[in-house]
This record gives structure tokens, sequence and C-alpha cells, in this order.
DNA sequence: GGTAATTTCTAAAACATTGTCAAAAACATA
DNA sequence: TATGTTTTTGACAATGTTTTAGAAATTACC
């Protein structure tokens, strides 16, 4: 790697101090003009850069944002899009780190990042995540945080999620409005909570429509296809079995659909099916799937928004929490009225 | 933010030097047994966390990876989960920034982490790019960088990519194979090193078959399953219509397979269908669409371990290139044998 | 007891920059 | 010319760390 140009050889080949060759170059108003048209000259002649190091370790702060994120999947890379828009806009920089829904794996991002690269944390946690000390970490040493998408109630932080209650409630809604009776429900992993919100919606939902709840129609599993699947089959050799599904994410709402084609049942009239996300994949399936639009893009650039305006405000923005209403976008796999 | 606690803090409180801190912490030799371990008490209790802003600026690395890409589709969402993973193993932290496909922001992303927070750069260049001086310029400051997937030929740097033209070999000859005669191809944009050799492959095989290539079968356009569709209606609505469609990826595939459904036409009877990526979602299509696995983990992977060999290595590596060979899954789309 | 060798520590430089304060230069006014 | 004011510049400290060279202090040896 070559030697960067510093101010200190253009103090040397102007033969002035290495602080007036800075406030030169700062435009700063007490510099003759003449010196300042020769630094900059040379500095131009030179390929003069700031070292952003040298800057951030003088002001303590790096223009950088650790977001740390359970995976890739459509909806993490739509959210990261408008983090990343947002944050460049702004001059920062964004370090992604990706957990592979590993705990042990977050807390390494974690302590990697917190050593002190950059300003602040922009989280969404694994599902395996249970316990928080490191993300405490982070707020004891007064680093920004928000928190998005999957978020923890124990941690006092502005957070950015959509109301996953009210997507519970529209997709089970909807599914009783079209005939459905007895309704399963493919949750996702047990303790994340956007999973106990979903959840909640539909149980409210079924609740209201004075439909008893039975807890074998409720099954748990990890965010993965063939999960998806497999727990969807379970459900479909039961000897009452379930007329409608509603899965908490579309990547379940796809192996749930594998395991209707394969026993050979019909989608929409033997069986309904509403999935989470509106993935572009639910419009591609055969037949295509209803689901739960939960605006990733605007998600991602609310919650860069709050960070900047964390960073740049010093007021306690702890309770401020933003909610996007999800819509429901219906499909054939549930629409048989 | 709060206040870190530096070696000076402990140096003061135990009226040491900070140099004897500094080696105490490290294991140094030339210090006492009981100056070390009162040193590592302190630091343990104080919390003491070394400042990686201090060191880098002194050792001039950052243990930053620059990584610039055009999207975060799945093949490239799969090759940075590749990156992250070898990265991470060895101390290195990635920054992920997005080009968008644009031109323009590719160029913002690469000056700004060349501004010195990076140690080097690994980069799959957008599909606007066709001037490389932001890229010569990394080279010039003497940074590593490494190409993958889309790779630049007057560029002198080490690239791991596909065999693409193998790739368009497999995916023509199979479509011969299987009886196809007019075989049309979709290409992405003009000038991305992907879509000419994977077009160079579908000529080499129409060629090495005896079958006169036909340019009005052959049509450019961008990675977007809505042109993907709007390109495959103008082949279906030809008067002397092609009998199958290769598309350079499967997003083009998605569109195509769109468009043929659209048209009332059958694959594969009718018409054959063959995409690129192998992306999960070719196998849920109805029928399911047959495409060339281009195994994006192993190549993420692979990227990083040249990246990390660049750096601790002084030798010039810019002559390396690996590649992958790819593989072709065979599905309904395209098998009518 | 004196010299040499060894151990343990410190001071200062280095990394690139900015901010503060003081000094010097330039200029104006009486 | 002397004085005051303004403009321009420089020296030095500070950011947090490691490293080099060397200084004390201790121990070993004759």
């Amino acid at each position: 790697m070559e030697r960067q140009t510093t101010i200190k050889d253009i103090a040397l080949a102007l033969r002035l101090s290495t602080s007036t060759v800075s406030r030169a170059l700062r435009d700063a108003p007490d510099v003759g003009e003449e010196t300042r048209k020769a630094v900059k000259a040379l500095a131009e002649e030179l390929d003069y850069q700031p070292n952003k190091l040298a800057l951030s370790l003088l002001k303590k702060q790096t223009n950088t944002i650790g977001l740390i994120i359970p995976n890739l999947d459509y909806v993490l890379a739509t959210m990261v899009k408008g983090i990343d828009e947002v944050a460049l806009e702004a001059g920062y920089t964004v370090m992604v780190c990706q957990s592979d829904e590993s705990f042990g794996r977050e807390i390494v991002n974690t302590k990697r990042m917190l050593d002190s690269l950059v300003d602040g944390f922009i989280i969404s946690v694994s599902s395996e995540t249970s316990i928080f000390d490191h993300i405490k970490k982070i707020q004891q040493k007064k680093k920004p945080l928000v928190l998005f998408d999957r978020t923890i109630n124990s941690i006092n932080a502005p957070r950015v999620r959509l109301d996953n209650v009210e997507g519970g409630r529209i997709a089970t809604q909807h599914l009783i409005d079209q005939g459905y009776k007895r309704i399963a429900l493919l949750a996702g992993p047990e303790n994340l909570s956007i999973s106990n919100e979903r959840m909640e919606g539909y149980l409210q939902t079924l609740k209201q429509n004075k439909i008893k709840v039975d807890k074998n129609l409720i099954i748990h599993c990890d965010f993965n296809q063939e999960y998806g699947k497999m727990a969807a089959k379970e459900l479909l050799i039961m000897k009452n079995r379930p007329d409608a599904i509603f899965t908490i994410s579309d990547r379940l709402a796809i192996g749930a659909a594998l395991a209707i084609k394969e026993t050979g049942l019909k989608m929409p009239k033997d069986i309904g099916l509403v999935g989470f996300n509106n993935d572009p994949m639910t419009k591609l399936m055969t037949p295509t799937i209803s689901s739960v639009e939960m605006f990733a893009f605007e998600i991602g650039k609310a919650t860069a928004k709050i960070f900047l305006e964390m960073i740049h405000s010093e007021t306690d923005m702890s309770d401020k929490e933003i909610i996007f209403k999800p819509k429901l976008f219906v499909r054939e796999s549930s629409s048989r009225i």
C-alpha cells in the first residue's frame, strides 16, 4: 500500500506549518488568500485526501453504522437497501454483519464493532437470541442503538417495525371471511417478537369471531422452507385437518404450498393459504399465494432516519416507536368466494 | 457516548508509563511479573478495550474489507454470505455497499471507502459500469483488489468467477439434445462480462451443432423480470418464433416463463426454457425451470480467501484466476424426451 | 567492590489531524 | 514614529496506541 500524501508533505513543501495548511484546506477565514491558493493547488496536484482515520480518532466518530441482521433473505435485503440509501445520503457508510441466525455470531459481531469502529448500531436480532447482554453493553457505552423488524421489548431503544398483530389479524380475518373454519398457524421460532405478535393477531381474530382455538393447529418452526413443508405435512395428515393455513413468513408458506401439492389437495378449494412478507415468489407460484406486505424498504429507510436523528440530537428517543401498517395482498391461494 | 478507558488511565492509576502498560497487556517479555498482573487486573476491572482507531492509524490497516456489489439478489446475497464467513474467521469485517446497478453510486462508494477506512476491495461491478477509472485508482493506491462474478478483463487483478462460457454451452447443448431447433437467447446488459461469456458459449454450441445463428433471436436486456417478460413476448410473437429460450439469469427466465404462460404455450412441449443461477425460485415455479447452478457460496468463500492471501503475502497475484465449473439442473421446463 | 550483564522500566517518536493560544506581520490611525 | 488593530501564521498539545532506544535498578561474577 502506497504512502498517502499528508498535510505534512504539503506544509513541508510550502514551508508552512501543518495548522496553516489544515486551515487553508478547510477554507477557514484566518488564512491569506495566496497561501490558500498555493495550498489548494499543491493538494490537488499531490491528490491529497484527508486521512479519515486520524480524523475519526480526533473527533471520536467514524461515520459508520454497524448493522447486524440475521440473514439476507428478501425482506432483510430490502430493508438493508432502505437503510443503505438513507445512510449514504447522510454521509454514513454501513457495515453489515450477518449473524446467520446464530446467537454466538451475533455476539462476536457486536463485540467487534463495539470495539470502536462504529458510531452506533442498527440491529435485528437472530432467532436464537434470548439473552440481551451484548445489546445492553452497547447502551452502557452510550452508543446510539435502533432496533428494527424483530424488536425486543426488554430493551429500551427506539424501534421501527410492522404492526405485526394487525398483520396477523387481517390475514386471519381474511381467511375467515373466505369461509375457512379450521385455520392453522405456522408460527416462527418461539422467542421471536414477530412470531408472537402475529400469533397474537391470529388468536385475537379467532376469539372475535367466536372460533375456538385448537392448540394442535399451532406449530412453531424455524424460518426455513423445509421445516415449513414438514410442519404443514403434519397438519395435513391429522384426522381433523385444518382447511386453511396462515404462515408467519412466505418461506414457510412456500413450504406449506409444496406440502399441500404433494398431498393432492387444491388451493383455494380444499385448503386456503396466506403467507407473510409479500415476497415476489408468492406471485410466481401456482397458484399464487396471498401474503401480507410489510413495507420492508420503508421500514429500512425509517430506521436509518431515526438512527441519524438519534446521532444528531442529544434528546432521549428511547420511547420512539414507528409502526407501519400491513396490507394484505389477496391472491389465488385463499380466494374462493 | 461514554469516554472509553485508555491505556493512559491505567498507567496513571498505577504510576506507570503508558509503554509499560502497553507491553504488559500484550504479554511482552520485558515486564515484571507483578506489574503485569496489576495491569491486567485493573484493565479487567475498568473494562479496557484497545482503541482500534488508534491502532489502525498506527498500523495503517483497519481489518476491514470494502465490498461493492450491484444489488442483493439471491446470488449476490449468497456470495456475500460466503465472503462474510471467511472474513469473519480471519478477523476481518466487511463493509457492504450496494451500487444498485448505478455507475454513479459505485463511484461514490469506491471513493468513500478508498478515503482510508478499508484495507482493500472486493468488487462486482454494476451493469452500467464501462469506465473503470475508479477501480484503477484503487490499484494506483496499491490497495488489494479482487474482482468476482462480474469481472473486468481490462483490469489486472485476481478474479473469481464461474466458467460462464461453459455455462452457456451446457445450457444450449442441453436444449439441442432435447430436440429444440430454434433457440433464442435472452442476454443481459451488453457491456457485462457474464452476458458476453454466456452468449459466447451459446454461439459456440450452435456453431458446433451446425445451427445457423439468427441475430433476431438474441435480445439484450437488464436483469429485471419485467424486461425479461417483455423481451420474451417480443420473441414469441415473431412469425418464425423460437422453440426454446435460454436466459442468462433466472430473473429473466421467470419473466420469460410468465410471458410464455400468457401466450398460452406449454413448456416443455411447445417451448423449452433454461435459466441461470439456480435460484430457489426455479424449483417453485410451475413448471419447474431448468437452470445452471453457479456455486455462489463457494465463489464468495474463494474470493475472500484470495483477498486474504493478497493481503498477507506480498507476491503479485494479479494473474490469479479461479474459475468454477457450472452444473446444469434439468427440470420440467426443458425436458421433453 | 567494581564491572558486566540482565531485568524492568521510561521518554520520545510516530501515525494524521485539529484546536488553542500566542507571536509575528501587515496595516491603519493619530 | 508610536500605538492599536487586524490579519496571518506557527508552536504545541491532544486524540490512543506501539515501538525504539536507552536509562535505572538489580543481579551476577571475578
